[in-house]
DNA sequence: GTTGACCTTCTAGTTACTGGAAGCCTTATG
DNA sequence: CATAAGGCTTCCAGTAACTAGAAGGTCAAC
């Protein structure tokens, strides 16, 4: 199966999977003529990366789990532990994103968005006292 | 007042504050000896700019908002439209990493953690329907 | 005069690709 | 058989926004 194959088969663009091979992520055999040839168990692999960067793994994380999936003796606790460093991670962008979206409504707001130059989102910016700040 | 002091009274990194020269954000003055000069409207500048990094701006909004923080006949419309485009991607940004936060939530809680090697993890990112999916 | 702490510029590395160019391989068609 | 279209290959460069580090100039103090 080549690239454009592999490509459609595991619903990444087939720049990415070059990608993956050039970082050693997914080493696929090569032809005679020096193409790619990737076989099922590598396209389950691209497939199972692509669902894992979806999810928002890192490549590096990827290249853990991906060992794990690889290695039928890995114990399930090593993967719920990555998963769980992760969800940690995206709770604490969560909060993170929740409190700057809080402070740009409320600047926002108090912004009137007519035609005078007088601002209060440029104000803040400056470093004015806001209320909330 | 040198890279150093304009560091301390804006807040940002000297490696930040020279980044931000060589891209033409922030453009000091030169003493006769080379060394980068800011005075005082160029630490404003560097404070709001910090302000409005922090606040989740590109460094493209940066420069449009430092033009209008500099223009004096600025319509605060411009500045609230921008400021609102902003919040729509935060907004986005949020929804979607809350939903990938409940998939990957519904994952650990399927996972048992222990050390056999059965791993509903691993399963979903292979691509097995799971009961969310 | 020499130490130490500044400053300068330049290069390269980070993340995870993406776009494009130059050139080989394969297949179909006239 | 020539050639054209469409694969494939590699490599180079660019993206965002810095950050680290190296080589070397400058300055104030002792």
């Amino acid at each position: 199966m080549n690239v454009q194959s592999a490509a459609a088969a595991s619903g990444l663009p087939a720049k990415t999977i070059r990608y993956y091979d050039e970082i050693g992520l997914v080493t696929p055999d090569r032809r005679a003529n020096g193409y790619r040839d990737y076989n099922d168990r590598a396209v389950q692999k691209l497939a199972f990366l692509k669902r894992a960067r979806q999810l928002g793994f890192s490549i590096d994380d990827c290249r853990q789990l991906l060992s794990l999936y690889e290695d039928k003796q890995r114990a399930s606790k090593d993967v719920r532990t990555l998963a769980q460093q992760h969800l940690a991670e995206i709770d604490a962008r969560l909060s993170e994103l929740h409190e700057l979206r809080a402070t740009l409504a409320d600047l926002v707001d108090a912004c009137h968005g007519d035609s005078r130059p007088d601002c209060p989102i440029l104000a803040d910016l400056a470093g004015a006292q806001s209320k909330k700040a």
